[in-house]
DNA sequence: GGATAAGCGAGACGGTACGTCTCGTCTTTTG
DNA sequence: CAAAAGACGAGACGTACCGTCTCGCTTATCC
C-alpha cells in the first residue's frame, strides 16, 4: 500500500491529474450543482484535458461516484462527549452543516437520482452504512456507560434522524437550525427510551 | 367542468391536445422518471406535435408543474375513521403507496431538483401545504374529539412524518411496509402527547 | 420537379442553408483539400450550425458526395467546333484546367478514396459516365461528318485520354500544359484511325 | 550502410522491432488501406509498443515512407525477352498484378495523397523514377537491337503507360486484364514508331 | 566487470475532429 | 387562428486517433 503510493508509476502526472480533477469536480459540483455539472468545466478548472477525464472515468457519473466515495471515506471523527445526547447533537450538527452547503445538496441529489442510475447505488449505500456505523459506535458507548439498554436498530434510528432533515431540506425548505437538531435528538432519545 | 370541455375554442383541438398531453406526460414520467422525461416522447405518445407542447408550456418543467399541480388537487379524501391514530395510519398508507410507484419517485425527484429549477418551487410548496392542511384537519378533529390538546405544529409534524419515508426511500432503499407506517405513527403520537 | 422546388416546405431556411453549405463546402474543399476538409469549417463559413449539417447529411462524405454530384451535373457544354480534333482539344483543355485547381485535386482524391468508401462509388461512376457520354457525342458528330468510321469504344478512349493526365498529376507531378493536351489528342486520333 | 546495420547499438531489440514493425505495417496497409491505417494496429500486430514506433518514425507517414521505399528498392528484374514488345508486356503485367492488390491500391493512394503530405513526395518520385529507369533500360536494349531508333522520352512514355492503368483503376473501376495490357503496349509501340 | 548509453514497455496526457442527443425556437403550411 | 410539419441554433457528451512525455527496466558495449 505504501509501496503503491510511493512507487511512481510510469506516466508521470497521473497523481496530479487525479487530484486536480477531484478538487475541480468538487468545486464545480459545489458551484453548479449536480444537474449543471459539466465535464468541460471540471477539465478547465483542473487544468486538465477533457479527454483525460473521459479516459479515466468514462462518464460524468463515474467521476462523481469515485469522488464522492473518496469523500465519504474521510468523514468526521465520531463524537465522544460523554453522553449519548451530546454525542448525537454533535453528530447532527455536522450533518446539518454539510447538508446546508451546495455540496451537501448535490450529494443528496445524487443519492436521489441513483434511482435512475444504478451505478450510483453503491455510493449511496456506502455513505449510508458509514453513517449508520458511526451511530452504532455512539450507541455502543452509551450502552457501556449504562445510559441505555442494548435494544436498538441503528438503521431504523438513522431513518428517524436523517428523515426530518431530508424533509425540511427537500420539501418545506426551511433552514436547518440547531434548534431543529435538538428537536430531532429529543425525539430520538424518546424512541430509545421506549425500546 | 363540462363547459370547459364542450366549449371548443376557435382553431379547434385545444382541449384534446391538452388532455392528451397530460395523460401522455404522466405515462412518460411514470415509465422514464424525471431525468429521462423527454418532451419528444410525450408528443409522440399524445399524438401531438412537439411544437404544440412547447408553444403551450414553454418548458419541460412548466408542463410537469402544471400537470402535477392538477394532480395534487385531486388527492385522496381526508381520512375520518374516528381516531387520530387510525386516521394517521390511513393517511400514511396512502402516502407510502404513492411513494413506492415510479410516479411517486418522479414526484419526489422533482421536488428535490427544484433546488436547481426555481420554477418548480411553487409546486413543491403547494403539494406540501396541501398535505399539511390535510393533517391539520385530522388534528382539528382529534382536538374536537378531545383526543389531544390544541398544541401542535402541523409543519413540524409533517417533517417527522414524511422524513423517515424519504430517508428510507432515498437512502437505505428498503421497502416501505405497513409496519414502517405504524412505527412512524407511534412516534408521531408520542410527539403529540409530549406537546 | 419544379413543384418540388417551388413548394416551400415548412421550416423556413432549408434552401438557404443547403446552398450556403454547398458553397462553403466547395470553398473549404478548395482551400483545404479533401483530407483537411472539416465540417466545422464548412459550418462556420456557411454561417450555419454544425448540427444542421450533420442532421441533413450525416457524414462528411455524404455531404461531399451530394455536393460533387450536383457539381458533376453542371459540366461544360460539349464542344462543337467542326472537327473532332479541335473538339477533343477543347474538351481536354477544360479537363486540364479543372484538374489543376485544388478542387480538381480534391475531386480526384475522392475518386481515389472511394476504394475505401463504397458510398462514394456512385459519384465516381456518375462523373465518369457523363464525361464518357460527352466524348460519345463528339464522336457521333465526327461520324456524321464522315471524319471517322463508326468503330470506337468511348470508355476505352476515355481511359487513354484521362489516363496520361492522371499519371502526370499523380506521379510525375509535372504541369499540365496545352502541349501535353495536344499530345494526348494526337495519340487519340491515331488510336481512332487504327480502329 | 552495412555498418549501420551491423553495429549493434546498446539497448538490444532494435533489429527485431524494426522488421516486426515493417511486416506488420505491410499487413495492416494491405488489409485496411491507407486511410484506415492505424499505428495502434501495427504496434499490436508487431507485438511492439506503440511508443516505440513513434519514437523511431515519428509519424504514420514516415513509417509508411520508409517501408515503401524499402519495398520499392526490391522490384522485379527488368524483363529481357528479346523484343521490346514482349519486354513491355511483361513489365506491364507485373504492374497490373501489383496494382490490383490491396497493397497496390494503398500505394497509389499514398502517391495521390502526397499532395497534402509533402513528406511523401520523395517516395513518389523515387518510385516513379525507378520505373522510368527500368523502361529506359528496355528501350536502350531495343535501340541496341535496332528495333527502334534512339528517339524517345521515357518519362512521357511512362505517362502513357501508367496513365490508362490509373484511369481504369481509379475511375472506371473495370478489371485490369492482360488484354488491356496488350492494348496499352500496342498504343505505346505506335507512339514510338511515330517518334 | 561494473558503469553507461541506447532503447523498449507501459501508462497517461494534450489536442483535434467527429458524430449524437436534447432542448427550445422559428417559419411556413394547412384545417 | 391554432395546430402540424420540418428545420435550425446551441451546447454537452462521449469516442477515436494522433503524437508526446515520463518513468522504470533491460541489454549491449566500453573503459
Amino acid at each position: 500500500m505504501q509501496d503503491q503510493l510511493k512507487k511512481r508509476r510510469p506516466g508521470g502526472r497521473s497523481q496530479q491529474v487525479v487530484s486536480a480533477v477531484f478538487s475541480a469536480a468538487e468545486e464545480v459540483l459545489y458551484s453548479q450543482g449536480y444537474v449543471n455539472f459539466r465535464i468541460a468545466d471540471v477539465a478547465q478548472k483542473a487544468g486538465v484535458n477533457e479527454t483525460s477525464i473521459y479516459r479515466r472515468w468514462g462518464t460524468k457519473e463515474a467521476l462523481l461516484l469515485e469522488m464522492l466515495t473518496k469523500r465519504a471515506e474521510q468523514t468526521m471523527p465520531i463524537p465522544d462527549t460523554g453522553s449519548l445526547r451530546t454525542d448525537l447533537l454533535a453528530f447532527l450538527r455536522d450533518t446539518l452543516t454539510t447538508a446546508q452547503t451546495a455540496l451537501g445538496t448535490a450529494l443528496i441529489q445524487i443519492g436521489l437520482l441513483s434511482t435512475q442510475r444504478p451505478d450510483l447505488v453503491p455510493y449511496r449505500k456506502l455513505y449510508w452504512e458509514r453513517r449508520s456505523a458511526m451511530m452504532g459506535v455512539m450507541f455502543e458507548r452509551a450502552v457501556a456507560r449504562h445510559e441505555i439498554q442494548g435494544q436498538y436498530d441503528p438503521a431504523f434510528l438513522m431513518e428517524f434522524t436523517s428523515g426530518p432533515i431530508l424533509a425540511r431540506l427537500l420539501i418545506s425548505g426551511e433552514p436547518l437550525t440547531v434548534d431543529f437538531a435538538a428537536r430531532i435528538v429529543d425525539n430520538l432519545m424518546d424512541l430509545i427510551q421506549k425500546d
